[in-house]
DNA sequence: GCAAAAGTGTTTCAGGTACACCCATGA
DNA sequence: TCATGGGTGTACCTGAAACACTTTTGC
């Protein structure tokens, strides 16, 4: 069942070839229903100038974590934001370059609190994952399978309100899902299940903007969504 | 709000450091109503001979999915198993040697297939998830979110036939979804949930080792779960 | 004949889905 | 006053969970 062309243990681990690794972040964010991502234009060869989501390589002395807020607080600014893996990629000749393992993140980020005007100057901007132009080597699957990874995720975690403000209205939370799911909703049984979920509190204040009625704020209450979890009840959207 | 310490594009990318880039593999098998892992004794310092997973290096010349396989066929003799993600391990100092970047798969396999002679001959064993002893490094802490994933998994995708062999009874396949799930299952609704899935063929043979009257064989039928979901339908477990 | 595992249906309940009208307000 | 988006309740239906007895056969 073995053939002679493998050897066993004495040869495992005997040839230590170490590669390059970068980290790709899907940075996200959420505007007029949409779901959007930070992309750049890619400033070397090869590809050099072609869209691009934000990456970096891995150093030496530093853990993968690290090298994934390094990256992020270079592009956006921002520190302690939610993210997740996503996976890794890693086939021969996924980068046109050399042989580059590539391990995706995405962060969830409030856009409004998101300033890009540093990364801007070197081409970045958001786009909708409507209207995602063709990015480089495998970056147009990472993003699918961000968008599969956060579908599956939201519907377990609460992990959306780390796309919006402290405060927000209904409509936008339900919109954020929508746009999440890629479906419309039903906006009472939508407010039925999020509402009985009783991590929410409604506030006085309303949102004026976006109707003559006015939408009342609501803001994600961490306390009670903990206790919920210890209960052992599971969240379900 | 970008400090000076970061250094714009100009700098990204430009400080290429290589890492070594592992694979592990969570060698997962079904017998005795109860999970196995195989596990082998690490063949050198530091901490040798200690319990491990299966690993090795990536090499420079071969993809990821290639290194899986690699290590997977050199331990188990088998190839074209079923094998996932489980996800990238990644900090500095998780390896006590060297700054290490580790990256876990799982494969499902058939124990009664697989011939671990030549692993033996190394210290590799099975054993019982129930029963895992203390592991290098971060290595329980992949077989616990391996576990976690194929709950996730089999619950939406019928993965758990990798672990039977082309015939089974119903108690089981029962058994092993216990086993995954780790909670026991109530007997006429899993037969219910299973047979109306429609992916099932009933034998004429019966299993007379586990019981004098016998259990029936059933065989999973690839062709009719691939027609499931074309159709738009979805599994669930 | 009895121990041990296989096999079989029905009822109940909770949660999901579908669905339509009134309200408040700015223009 | 009307156009726009916000807010509300009910009926139905599907799928999950609970539950107990009969069958087969080797010993």
């Amino acid at each position: 069942m073995i053939s002679d062309s493998y050897t066993m243990p004495e040869h495992f681990y005997s040839d230590k070839e170490s590669v390059l690794v970068a980290v790709d972040c899907i940075i996200m964010g959420f505007h007029e229903s949409d779901l959007h991502i930070l992309i750049a234009k890619r400033p070397f060869d090869p590809l050099r100038s072609n869209w691009s989501l934000m990456g970096g390589f891995v150093k030496g002395n530093e853990g993968l974590s690290g090298a994934v807020q390094r990256v992020l607080y270079e592009y956006t600014g921002l520190t302690g934001i939610y993210m997740e893996q996503v996976g890794v990629y890693g086939e021969m000749n996924r980068d046109l370059g050399e042989r580059v393992i590539s391990i995706a993140h995405y962060a969830l980020v409030d856009m409004d609190k998101t300033d890009i005007s540093n990364a801007e100057k070197h081409g970045a901007k958001w786009v909708s994952i409507r209207t995602l132009p063709k990015l480089v080597f495998d970056h147009n699957l990472m993003v699918t399978d961000t968008i599969k990874r956060l579908q599956q995720r939201a519907a377990v975690k609460p992990i959306g309100f780390n796309l919006l403000g402290d405060q927000f209205t209904l409509p936008t939370l339900q919109a954020l899902y929508e746009a999440i799911y890629q479906e419309p909703i039903d906006k009472r049984n939508f407010r039925k299940k999020i509402l009985a979920m009783d991590i929410l509190e409604k506030l006085e204040t309303k949102d004026k903007d976006s109707s003559k009625k006015g939408a009342f704020y609501y803001q994600f209450n961490k306390e009670k969504y903990e206790l919920l979890i210890q209960s052992g009840l599971h969240f379900s959207l």
